[in-house]
DNA sequence: GAGCGTATGTCAGGCTGCTGACATGCAGCC
DNA sequence: GGCTGCATGTCAGCAGCCTGACATACGCTC
């Protein structure tokens, strides 16, 4: 069956719109308490895991522009959670690492939002279901990314 | 297995964000050209599937604030779009009515939007396993949302 | 070496959406 | 009837994020 006109109740996209939103919601009040935003932790947990990133790959990862990763860079810069070398050792990209106290936060953080996610997560049966729905979700992203790009091409 | 630590690879709350930025890029350009924004199109699905709603429902319907939809019944109210009763007829809530040309937009922006998600969910297997994503989604949300419920009011 | 394309960092401006607040209308309970 | 609680519509103010632009640094080609 290939339906021409979306249907919210059965919509995929709308369901999709409506879990990413709780749980952007519930992450925020997670987050709270530790005086971070769902963008500030998106990026220290990427730096958690891949030390030494440039501004420019933070922000694909996080989903958002140069222009919002840097001003989000220099929040957590000054309250000492990550540092940037002062001139570029290669090209123009700064590679920025977490500090102590920027891992602590991290760790922290990290822990409250595995807690929201292991919530999320218990609405379904099995481990084998987790596996599944991400591995869909993957497969969903990169379609209809491949698709936006022939659109903005073309 | 609990993990007590996010790991961005394996994460679905990560995977999740993926998918549902990769899809509002989508239908971003996929309703470009026919000069509505994602929230603009969200409110004439809503009501063409449910006529006669309030702003502060179809607000609700559209993961947005009441505000925020004011603003986008007003633009599509002078467009032309919907109309609006001049007092309401029980409450405060004004029932709100999709004219001609807003069906017909409508129409034509449901196909495009139709469109990507056929081409995004072409990255699965079979229907069963749309309608099983459809229903994890929904599941997911539920719960994650009601967590949330149970943090704030805590 | 010169030129082009691309990637990065950064600044300025604007737009969207949110928080906070207030007035209005309904339902409940005393 | 009066009061409380709740939902809705609307206004003002503010933060976040984006678009546009520019300078710099690398890789490639000629």
């Amino acid at each position: 069956m290939q339906p021409d006109r979306v249907h919210v109740e059965s919509s995929v996209g709308y369901a999709l719109k409506q879990a990413a939103a709780a749980l952007r919601g519930a992450m925020d009040t997670a987050l709270r308490p530790l005086g971070l935003t769902v963008p500030q932790y998106a990026c220290l947990e990427l730096l958690g895991s891949s030390p030494g990133l440039s501004a420019a790959e933070l922000a694909r990862g996080a989903f958002v522009t140069r222009q919002s990763m840097h001003a989000v860079l220099t929040g957590l810069e000054q309250r000492g959670l990550l540092a940037r070398p002062p001139a570029a050792p290669r090209g123009r990209a700064l590679p920025t690492q977490l500090t102590e106290r920027g891992v602590a936060v991290l760790d922290e953080a990290s822990r409250a939002v595995a807690r929201v996610e292991q919530r999320m997560l218990g609405a379904l049966a099995s481990t084998d279901d987790v596996a599944r729905l991400h591995r869909d979700l993957v497969a969903c992203a990169e379609a209809v990314a491949s698709a936006d790009d022939v659109a903005t091409r073309g």
